[in-house]
RNA sequence: GCGGGGGUUGCCGAGCCAGGUCAAAGGCGGUGGACUCAAGAUCCACUCCCGUAGGGGUUCGAGAGUUCGAAUCUCUCCCCCCGCACCA
């Protein structure tokens, strides 16, 4: 069987016959799935297909429920990445260039071809353009019933329109804002830098640092040293001064302060007026003194070589009693006179400088010097200096405790205070805020990265109560699958506040009220689920991106106005603007998303809060539902481990179907699909069995007169179906799907031992095409192939579901098989321990009146079953009969309504098969009087050796 | 830090939410057999331990508890993983 080409003839007609291309029909209920649009910075690869496939499964489900359903899907190009990606090809970068000229090369194979069109990449433009279309391309291979009509993409003026819209709704809410704002910022190049810009930016992640400075009175002004632990403040016995630096005077609101040469540069990018001074040799501190800012003691100036000038301020404040670093240069220092004399300094003076201890901890006395003396720190030079100081901060953050010398926060814990510490510092001015990298980091041009803080920052406030109310309402009502996602989100939605919401450079929409600013990734990808129910309409329609007024949108989506007017005011004509609106109310709500669980805490948390402070109620989302990350052989796809497959390649290498039936069996949906080739080649195997076992079907003429081996396989396979259904209605897709197939499949094994192959083609034929029904949301393709041999006209991918046939459920003909084969088991167990070769196998039912003992106490609770035993009507022997309830009770004995002896006498034939021996039913020959221990459904069983 | 999820028989991985029918699905791997000149593919059987009668024993991170009964419920401990503000 040729999958690829029935893949191939299936997609062309669907796409033929716009199969996929739902119209407004009110007389049928519809569904409206989406899965957030791909970004377009390359191709996509086996990965991502997993979500792509897991929402086109449900999709298909839907339309098989008999629902219209609307799978549309379009692409993102906002913000920096593509940009970055047009700038590295244009200046040359060999890694970018040879990464690109891979993903060119999956869908082309001319090398000059390959070539021009990564020199088209230079403009970003093109590099959307040309994956939107390879994407495109890719899901049609992959079978996805997504109505492409609606397709566009985030940088389109009709979509800027839109967007624009969107936060011209928030700003009338009162929830954009202006303010200050950190970031990170190359000056050179002028630019705010993401994590794209960054050299390995996305290895090893550049965060914002929030540093404490504060302020040590010294000569006019203030020595500004920085640090993460404020708290400490109270324990500060000296100042570090880098000798071999160089420290600048600059006048920061009107103060004076002293900061290194290179931190002095960075405030220039973090404070509003900065005005530099003049710049002095380190050494020109030491051994000068300044004053803390609590209790105004005077410390010194010490020199510290280990002291980073290029890191924060320069200029560190020593806690000897705690800091392990400064612990051990102060000991390094005290021991070294002569280099102390370098200075000018006193050695006595240094090793005056006593511990401030500030921290009570259990487990430690002095613990800065505990940790160094146990770790046999020798200088300040040792490299376990960094571990050790990880730690103590550790340890005294959970467990340390400000003592006496801490002044009103004596007596708290440090991981309660320390917050209130920094603020309180901040609010008296004794300190500032100083912002570092958590690394050095450089730009892909080898420009350096600061921290710069924008001034006029475009927010959204997220923070405000009413919003975050109606965020946790929408929570409550929707469908999350799975369910534990829902409290994640009001978590989530609790600790959402003011979040940037514009950039200065990237893709997009610019920012309406100031040009400036483009709005960011995130923020323009909110609600646009509403502009797919009219993309297709301002396509056909030819309505260019001026006429996308403000007041058409609010028309079409929040009712306002009416629609002559609005046609007057756009141009467009009024049934245009009314069709807008119908196949909005059709749509809209967005029933489902499916994504990924990483998109928790922004993407869907955000999806949700512009919903509920835009749209009314009625069209607030329905539900979301997720599904794990896939890796592959136990390690992450990713380029730079080269594991990558593109789904272009599925195709070609595996088989849509199959791949599609690997994303909905290999593993639940929640957790971690892990690709392997071995687990997909016995896949395949069980795949094409079971296309094989239909394909023999498909010509066979349907059994009409069943047996009841036929009335057993219809049984099993109805029940299933049942319960696939029940299970694919509540996203249990592996579940529905291994019980449809491969449990099923088991049954059709056991069949054939009953009956042999040939019946079993007839018999298939008979359940053939709710089989297929149910199959065709997983593997669409190959069921489409079989549903037209079978000789229909329409698409099984617009068919509908029929009713499970409950009446072939046969419960009678199941339990007598059941009982049957546990026979035949218990048989096989006999000879299996005895080794005995079977001459010939007795077999022994119980006494009726057993029987009608377990019956009647079979629904009884355990305590009241002896009473009802005993009134049972029978003539044995009470003695008699409290032993078999006794045992009744102890092996659990469950009543079956069988005639045992008649299941026995009618299977007989196929017993003796099965174990290759005679068999004799209640026969008198009972040589080691076996014949004593049978029970109901439990025969016994005497073998002839 | 904040939030979430896990630890199951050689491996991966169900089951645990609704305790018993769980020695615990399925796959992979392994062993044996059929087929074959042979290999491969395929098919069948077995795969915790013991057992010459359908049975018994010990298991589900560690420990304690609830219960007639716990992989499943409660508590404590140990270990692992994931997401988190501009990054899409």
């Amino acid at each position: 069987m040729d999958f690829q080409q029935i893949e191939k003839k299936w997609q062309e007609r669907w796409k033929e016959d716009r199969v996929f291309e739902p119209k407004v029909d009110k007389d049928k209920e519809k569904f409206f799935i989406t899965v957030p649009y791909p970004y377009m910075s390359g191709s996509l690869h086996i990965g991502h297909g997993r979500t792509f496939t897991i929402g086109d499964i449900i999709a298909r489900f839907k339309r098989l429920e008999g629902y219209n359903v609307l799978f549309p899907m379009a692409f993102h190009v906002t913000g920096t990445p593509v940009l970055a990606i047009a700038d590295a090809i244009r200046a040359g970068d060999d890694k970018v260039i040879s990464l690109y000229r891979d993903y060119v090369g999956i869908y082309e194979d001319d090398e000059k071809k390959i070539e021009e069109i990564l020199h088209s990449f230079k403009n970003p433009e093109n590099i959307a353009r040309y994956f939107a279309d390879k994407v495109i391309r890719d899901f049609i291979s992959m079978g996805y019933s997504i109505d492409w009509r609606r397709k566009f993409h985030t940088a389109e003026p009709i979509y800027n329109k839109f967007v624009e819209w969107q936060f011209k709704k928030l700003y009338g809410k009162g929830v954009i804002k202006r303010g200050k704002y950190p970031i990170t910022y190359s000056p050179v190049d002028g630019n705010p830098v993401g994590e794209d810009d960054i050299e390995d930016g996305d290895v090893n992640k550049v965060t914002i640092m929030e540093f404490t400075a504060i302020k040590f009175e010294f000569g006019d002004g203030f020595l500004v040293a920085a640090t993460l632990r404020p708290e400490t403040i109270f324990g500060v016995t000296n100042l570090w001064i880098n000798p071999n630096g160089e420290y600048c005077k600059i006048h920061v609101n009107g103060e004076k302060w002293y900061v290194s040469k290179e931190a002095a540069e960075k405030l220039r990018y973090q404070k509003e007026k900065i005005e530099m001074g003049r710049c002095l040799s380190g050494t020109y501190f030491i051994g000068k003194f300044a004053k803390e800012p609590v209790n105004s003691r005077k410390i010194p100036i010490l020199p510290a070589e280990f002291v980073d000038v290029d890191n924060a301020t320069g200029v560190v404040y020593s806690v000897p009693a705690h800091a392990p670093y400064d612990y051990q240069a102060l000991a390094d220092l005290q021991k070294n006179e002569e280099y102390l004399r370098k200075f000018g300094l006193n050695p006595q003076d240094v090793k005056k400088i006593e511990l401030i201890k500030i921290i009570d901890i259990e487990g430690y006395e002095m613990p800065a010097r505990d940790i160094c003396e146990k770790m046999k720190i020798e200088n300040q030079k040792d490299p376990q200096l960094e571990e050790a100081t990880q730690i103590i901060y550790k340890d005294e953050f959970y467990s340390g405790i400000l003592n006496e010398k801490c002044g009103e926060f004596a007596g708290m814990k440090i991981g309660e205070i320390k917050d209130e510490v920094k603020n309180w510092l901040r609010t008296t001015g004794k300190a500032d805020v100083f912002y570092e990298t958590s690394r050095k980091a450089v730009t892909r041009n080898g420009h350096k990265v600061i921290v710069a803080v924008l001034q006029d920052q475009w927010f959204i406030d997220y923070s405000q109560e009413w919003w975050k109310e109606l965020g946790h309402r929408a929570t409550s009502r929707m469908i999350f699958y799975p369910e534990k996602y829902r409290d994640m989100m009001h978590d989530i939605i609790d600790w959402l506040d003011k979040r940037p919401c514009a950039r200065k450079r990237g893709l997009g929409t610019k920012f309406p009220w100031d040009r400036e600013w483009m709005i960011e990734s995130l923020s323009d990808s909110t609600i646009y689920m509403a502009f797919y129910t009219i993309a297709h309409i301002i396509r056909e329609e030819n309505i260019t991106a001026e006429r996308l007024k403000e007041e058409l949108f609010d028309y079409v989506f929040l009712g306002k106005g009416d629609s002559k007017d609005i046609s007057e005011k756009t141009g467009i004509p009024k049934e245009v603007v009314e069709r807008m609106r119908d196949e909005f109310l059709y749509w809209y709500p967005n029933d489902l998303r499916h994504t990924a669980p990483a998109h928790m805490s922004n993407h869907l948390a955000f999806f949700i809060m512009h919903h509920v402070a835009i749209f009314p109620e009625e069209h607030w989302p329905g539900g979301i539902s997720l599904n794990g990350l896939m890796i592959r052989e136990g390690a992450k796809i990713s380029k730079s481990k080269g594991n990558v497959i593109p789904l272009a390649h599925i195709s070609e290498r595996y088989g849509v179907d199959l791949f599609r039936l690997y994303c909905a069996t290999a593993a639940d949906l929640d957790t971690v699909m892990d690709w392997k080739e071995s687990e997909v080649s016995s896949l395949r195997k069980r795949f094409q069995r079971i296309v094989a076992i239909i394909e023999e079907s498909v010509n066979s003429r349907e059994i009409d007169k069943l047996n009841h081996y036929d009335r057993w396989l219809l049984s099993r396979f109805y029940k299933r179906y049942k319960e696939s259904v029940e299970l694919m209605k509540n996203f249990r897709i592996r579940d529905a799907t291994l019980n449809m197939m491969f449990h099923f499949v088991n049954d059709i094994k056991q069949y054939e031992k009953y009956v042999g192959k040939e019946r079993r083609r007839r018999i298939i034929r008979k359940i053939l095409e709710d089989w297929l029904l149910m199959m065709s949301p997983v593997v669409p393709h190959i069921t489409e192939e079989f549903w037209h041999r079978l000789g229909h006209d329409s698409y099984i991918s617009l068919e509908k579901l029929r009713e499970a046939k409950m009446e072939y459920v046969d419960e009678r003909v199941e339990m007598e098989m059941d009982y049957v084969d546990s026979l035949i088991e218990d048989i096989k167990e006999i000879l299996e321990v005895t080794k005995l070769k079977p001459k010939g196998v007795y077999i022994y039912t119980s006494p009726a009146w057993m029987k009608e003992v377990v019956k009647k106490i079979s629904d009884a609770s355990p305590k009241d079953a002896m009473r009802i035993a005993m009134s049972v009507d029978i003539p044995v022997n009470k003695g008699e009969i409290a032993k078999f309830v006794k045992r009744v009770l102890k092996e659990k004995i469950k009543y079956m309504n069988i005639e045992e002896l008649e299941v026995l006498k009618r299977e007989k034939e196929y017993i003796e098969k099965e174990i290759g021996a005679k068999i004799f039913i209640n026969s008198d020959y009972d040589p080691k009087g076996k014949k004593k221990i049978a029970v109901p459904f439990k025969p016994a069983i005497y073998i002839e050796g």
